[in-house]
DNA sequence: AATGAATGAGCATTCATTCAT
DNA sequence: GATGAATGAATGCTCATTCAT
């Protein structure tokens, strides 16, 4: 499974992706992505086998990359300390969540494709968690943090807070500022500057 | 629009809810909602004009429905005191979308289908956000609470956590006690734990 | 298959009538008949036993109507001169087709329904050749007319000239005086005046 | 618009025109004419787009292929003497009829699906009546014809006479000899003989 | 006698996929 | 390796008709 794509494959799964996320995966037809990839239609089925195949390339592609991506960002933040880790984290996982919005704009929807995909997702998100878990047990033992939420409630309400807003265009934007082609943009500065008070207070933050 | 349905067409839009929020809207065919209904695949055609229709019948009808339950629960709580009145607004919010998460699966995903019903939606959230900055402005203003957060970021955070929690048992499942067909129930009470210290953490609360 | 009919039955045929006349046998819907006649769409059915069958009705009921009006035509010029039972007869004819250009307008198109209907028209068609014959053997004996013409050949060009008139419009009203609304009826001026100077000239006609 | 077919496409046409003219546009589903013409269902909509377009396809192709049979036509009698050219006029639109008549048994009924191919259709009709003015008048001025009909009046005539024969075999097949499959050939010189001397008629033709 | 509700068959079309080259 | 042509299955929907009252 951990095939090296072409240039051309590559290309494909970018469109994909974008039109997937847009319109849905049923929504968006092999004949969608070939025009807009500018390739033939038989083509999909051909590189990937099936639409279905092509979905499950597209999400393994995108948890490894981020799983790489992830083990370089922990190993810069490994020395630090733990309020400087938490808020690094927080950072890290709304943007990433606002960087690859096409990408989980569709992944929770469409999980119902393949049921070793929601394996790997849920892998993907449990990584955080345990990072997160470490991270406050050290601020917790070094007094900076007075309480000690669950990981995973932390990582839903950031992951959940990140998700709504990137989603909710309609709603959200009535309160960011700037045109609306940059609500994304804006959007993220909002949620993470909302996100950082929101976890820093759960945790009881208190400096030294 | 403000139609009455009949018993049969009611048990149309409750199947077909679940259908399409497990499946999506185009991943749902009416020979599914027909065969699971155990009705006829031109009823719904007959009875909603269209399979579209129907969607836009079935938003209408839980909007509706909301906003008399939340016109109900904003008279019982009306003069409570501020902490009062925050946690029970989670506390419905919370409920009311793990009680209709069928809608909820699908609301934010399938919105494409018709501006009209986002802008529905968006009041529909802007009616909460509103009540919420009441209650927060009354708890600064008696000293119950010490911040004041905007309310689309308390909001935000409200819902996006308990949807993300509601799509992804896959992951969240693992932290939840119970049964896995309990998943929902449980998960509901963790969700509304972990929101109202998340809030009252936020709102920097101090009781009198 | 004589069967009289109702106010109610009767106000359903005209309504067909028209409808099919304009949109075609295929293209109207009992629904189309039933919301413009006001009635229940299980009336058609009801009533006349199917849509197929009701068509049946309607040809054998203008056939019917046309054959009666026919016989009393035929009496009004049983004592004329040849000359004038021939523009009588031209005239006759080219005003029953104008006047129910409707019936007209389907008959031979929607003819393949019902092979008994095809004789039944094949009949009432025949019935005015006869006529013909007759008029046309008169006149030669008399010496006005100098030629005689197949009468089917002469019915042939009454009919199928009007009936060319009168289902192409577009191409027929360029040539046509008056507004657009009024076409049947200039048009129908301006056919009987070519089919009397073509008829009389066939029939090499010489006044005495 | 003026697309070359290929040959299967043409089998298509060919195919569809025939059942058309026999059970109408609506009465004639894909599915009967992918039947009859051995192909899968879906190549209709493959080719054509639709089927309502692959019927503006067999229009536009039988119109272009009349025309440019006309200006070849018209060319070859150029230089005759009006009578000549009358009479091959008269033959070379019957003959047309007659040999399209699949094509012209729905050209008329059919053609409230387009508005331009309805405008393509009277332009079509208008060539032919323009050259007959012509004629009538070089006639007229060299003394052969005694009277100048309206040409739209003689082509009405002309066609009208010739589409109802082609349509109304259960009445004129009577009238003609030969068995019944030879139809269309007895009825056409039939038609055509009793058309030239009625035009001939019409016109006053005195030959020099 | 009359009707609103409901049905199953059929419609044109679109789909992901396969085939022949 | 790559493609345009072609396919069968499935789609949402409309139809004339029938059913229960």
């Amino acid at each position: 499974m951990k095939r090296k794509f072409t240039e051309k494959q590559m290309h494909i799964l970018d469109v994909a992706e974008k039109l997937i996320a847009k319109k849905g995966f049923d929504g968006t037809s092999v004949r969608d992505i070939s025009n807009q990839a500018k390739i033939n239609v038989a083509m999909i089925s051909y590189y990937f086998g099936s639409k279905e195949k092509m979905m499950a390339y597209l999400y393994r592609y995108r948890i490894q990359k981020t799983r790489e991506s992830f083990a370089e960002f922990a190993e810069v933040i490994r020395d630090g300390k733990p309020e400087m880790q938490m808020k690094e984290l927080v950072k890290y996982v709304v943007s990433q969540l606002f960087k690859f919005n096409y990408f989980h704009g569709f992944v929770t929807q469409e999980m119902r494709h393949d049921d070793s995909l929601k394996q790997d997702m849920m892998e993907f998100y449990t990584t955080f968690a345990t990072k997160m878990e470490e991270v406050i047990k050290k601020g917790i033992a070094s007094g900076v943090f007075s309480n000690a939420p669950k990981p995973e409630d932390l990582l839903s309400t950031i992951i959940g807070t990140s998700l709504f807003v990137i989603r909710n265009k309609n709603f959200f934007s009535h309160y960011v500022a700037g045109k609306d082609e940059n609500y994304l943009e804006e959007a993220e500065k909002k949620v993470l500057a909302n996100l950082l008070v929101t976890v820093f207070s759960v945790l009881g933050f208190q400096p030294h």
